[in-house]
DNA sequence: GGGAGAACTCTCT
DNA sequence: TTCCAAGAGAGTTCTCCC
């Protein structure tokens, strides 16, 4: 920026604040051209004025500036012969990606005009023509075209949305009318390509090559037809845009909104007319944070900008990025069919007034936990990450993770990890928790597979006797003092082998159709063979047991039968509480729902029968597993207390905005 | 050096 | 008078460990 434009700018922000509080909101929208835009952003900052958000956002605001300053710098170090180096590796880019360029689709995206208020209007009548939001005083999710002309749109608080139009009407979000209208619309778009690809509820992406080809008609007439039947089903309009990718069909769809479309011809220089005026905001995945940095370090606006400046964009951001605005600036985007994606984690997340209340923290918590582990359920998965999300009463958003060894699913799994997280952080004012699971066991075919869990086969050694600990450099699995791995060979049978699971010892029987099984193992249902079983006698005695994570896991021990009743030796290898709750190695007696004492018992066993196998073997004769353990335990701690953590922006340390975009750049 | 894990940001609806 | 959401995906850096 010039220095003049600078001076001039800051001349004016003292007089008139509102202009350098940037938000969303002044963002034109559709339905908001003629929208007064100083008097939305005085009234936004008027109202933010002085709260801890508004706070908090000027803190954004202020490592945002120090960054591109810094990016600033950065670009000023690029000497001649670093330009003209990275401006080869741009061209080298440039034209690998143009080879990739695919003229041979047609893609619509259809967009719902402001989709949760028509619904609502369909649904009451009376609303039509009335400034309406969809949402609570503390948020809108979405409004009428008759509220955007006050500047009232999606995302921002009621409060100020109800000074901004003090008519406004708020009706409450209801999204079982909303998926019941989007299942509709679905039903229409399924009927052009039914690989259509769903973006949220209002909006779908439609390769519609073949349906014009069948109907033998053009894409205007075909994109006229979907949005005439989808008013048929539905009595709700939409819009929709044309083009040959993904990317450029999002940008035409928002052109002629509402009710609207418009259509760019699959050829070049279509596309290049098209792109080359283009502001950078109106490319999807191009927000607030990269416009800024694009405009006040590159004075990159229009996307034929990002062509013009490649070399400093190869120069400055990592690859990955340099390609991304390269692609934008070529026109490109996907082109590809979709293909069936998983999904990558699972969440929930309360916001509740700021507060500093434990037993409130801990209710949440178990809100949260419930809900999460309903939904995994109700999509069968079971996952190994757990992180979470805190919102502290100034805004700054932390997050703490967690990534376990076995794979959980269930409310007392998740509240427990999540407490620990939570109890580090205490005390603190909190106006948000969430939680978020990732790392699923899903694969393709929906069965569910562990890798830290060893496969059955993985334990096998053959001439093995009895119970014995796998030599360490035998097993992938981490020498973590929470996993035990032992293989298990009973010379009477042909393949007994045993898994890790939790702690707890656990032998597997690969002949399970010599054994009656009192219980259906449901194969399908991973969820449920979570659970373990025991059966007891009349007298006690426990006479099966199954325990297991999952079928590829599932243990039944039948004690019932004398073959596979633990012998004296074996009981002295392998904890067994006795009747449930005599400790078959040292006779202690812990009753089953001491199940944290019970574990602490059992892992004192395993170690003690540890440092005695390590003690017997040469090579570690030396350098005993307690101290080993000891060692690592140390280390884990260590690393955990050394483990940098990142600091937000209110902290005044650390925040990587530019992590995103800047690459180290060896030659400045 | 590469992979995994953690923390965080940005973007979108 | 109210006082700034929720859910998800993707990408990056940093650190640790092998």
């Amino acid at each position: 920026m010039a220095k003049s434009e600078e001076t001039s700018s800051s001349s004016s922000s003292s007089h008139r604040p509102w202009e350098s509080y940037h938000t969303v909101y002044t963002n034109a929208k559709a339905g908001m051209d003629g929208v007064d835009k100083e008097k939305v952003q005085r009234v936004v900052y008027e109202m933010s004025k002085g709260s801890k958000y508004f706070e908090n956002e000027e803190r954004k605001e202020a490592y945002m500036r120090q960054k591109i300053e810094n990016m600033r710098a950065q670009r000023a170090k690029l000497k001649a012969t670093d330009l003209s180096y990275y401006q080869r590796v741009a061209d080298k880019r440039i034209s690998e990606l143009e080879a990739t360029r695919d003229l041979s689709r047609m893609w619509l995206h259809v967009d719902m005009d402001a989709f949760y208020a028509a619904v609502e209007t369909l649904s009451n009548p009376s609303l039509k023509g009335m400034p309406m939001a969809v949402g609570r005083m503390s948020m809108i999710s979405t409004a009428n075209y008759e509220a955007r002309k006050f500047g009232v749109r999606a995302a921002m608080p009621g409060f100020i949305a109800c000074k901004l139009c003090p008519e406004l009407i708020f009706v409450p979000t209801d999204f079982k009318k909303y998926t019941y209208y989007s299942d509709l619309t679905r039903k229409v778009f399924q009927e052009y390509d039914p690989n259509f690809m769903a973006a949220s509820l209002d909006e779908a992406y439609l390769d519609i090559t073949n349906v014009c080809k069948e109907k033998d008609i053009t894409v205007g007439e075909v994109t006229e037809e979907l949005r005439q039947n989808v008013y048929k089903a539905t009595g709700l309009t939409c819009s929709a845009g044309v083009a040959p990718n993904r990317l450029l069909a999002k940008v035409c769809s928002d052109i002629n909104k509402p009710n609207g479309q418009f259509l760019l011809a699959n050829n070049r220089a279509a596309v290049m007319t098209f792109i080359s005026s283009l502001p950078i905001r109106k490319i999807g995945g191009i927000g607030k944070v990269t416009e800024h940095i694009l405009k006040d370090v590159f004075e990159i606006k229009t996307c034929d900008d990002l062509l013009q400046k490649s070399s400093f964009l190869c120069a400055l951001f990592s690859p990955s990025s340099a390609d991304f605005f390269i692609s934008v600036g070529l026109g490109l985007g996907g082109t590809d069919a979709p293909q069936g994606r998983s999904r990558k984690s699972m969440s929930n997340e309360r916001t509740f007034s700021a507060t500093k209340d434990e037993t409130l923290f801990h209710q949440k918590l178990v809100e949260l936990a419930e809900m999460l582990s309903a939904d995994m359920e109700k999509e069968g998965l079971h996952g190994r990450t757990l992180t979470l999300k805190l919102k502290t009463e100034s805004f700054e958003v932390r997050t703490r993770a967690l990534t376990l060894q076995s794979y959980i699913c269930s409310s007392k799994d998740i509240l427990k990890h999540a407490s620990k997280l939570l109890k580090a952080e205490l005390p603190v004012s909190l106006r948000l928790i969430g939680l978020r699971m990732s790392h699923f066991n899903q694969d393709k075919d929906g069965t569910l597979s562990d890798p830290t869990q060893r496969t059955l086969l993985n334990y096998i050694k053959p001439g093995d006797g009895n119970v014995k600990l796998v030599d360490e450099e035998h097993s992938d699995m981490k020498d973590d003092s929470e996993s035990h791995c032992y293989s298990y060979t009973d010379p009477s049978h042909e393949h007994l082998k045993e898994s890790n699971n939790n702690n707890e010892q656990v032998l597997e029987h690969n002949k399970l159709e010599d054994y009656e099984c009192k219980y259906q193992i449901k194969e399908n249902n991973p969820v449920e063979n979570l659970m373990n079983f025991s059966e007891f006698d009349a007298h006690g005695t426990e006479i099966y047991s199954i325990k297991g994570r999952n079928q590829d896991q599932l243990t039944v021990i039948d004690f019932s039968d004398n073959r596979n009743r633990p012998s004296l030796s074996y009981h002295k290898d392998v904890l067994i509480w006795l009747e449930d709750y005599k400790c078959s190695i040292c006779g202690v007696e812990l009753p089953s729902s001491f199940f944290e004492e019970r574990q602490e018992h059992s892992d004192f066993h395993l170690a003690e029968k540890l440092q005695v196998e390590e003690e017997s073997r040469p090579s570690y004769k030396n350098f005993p597993l307690k101290n080993r353990m000891r060692q690592k335990e140390a280390a884990i701690s260590q690393s955990k207390g050394k483990k940098k953590q990142k600091h937000s922006p209110s902290s005044g340390k650390h925040i990587p905005i530019d992590a995103f975009f800047t690459k180290t750049c060896h030659n400045l």
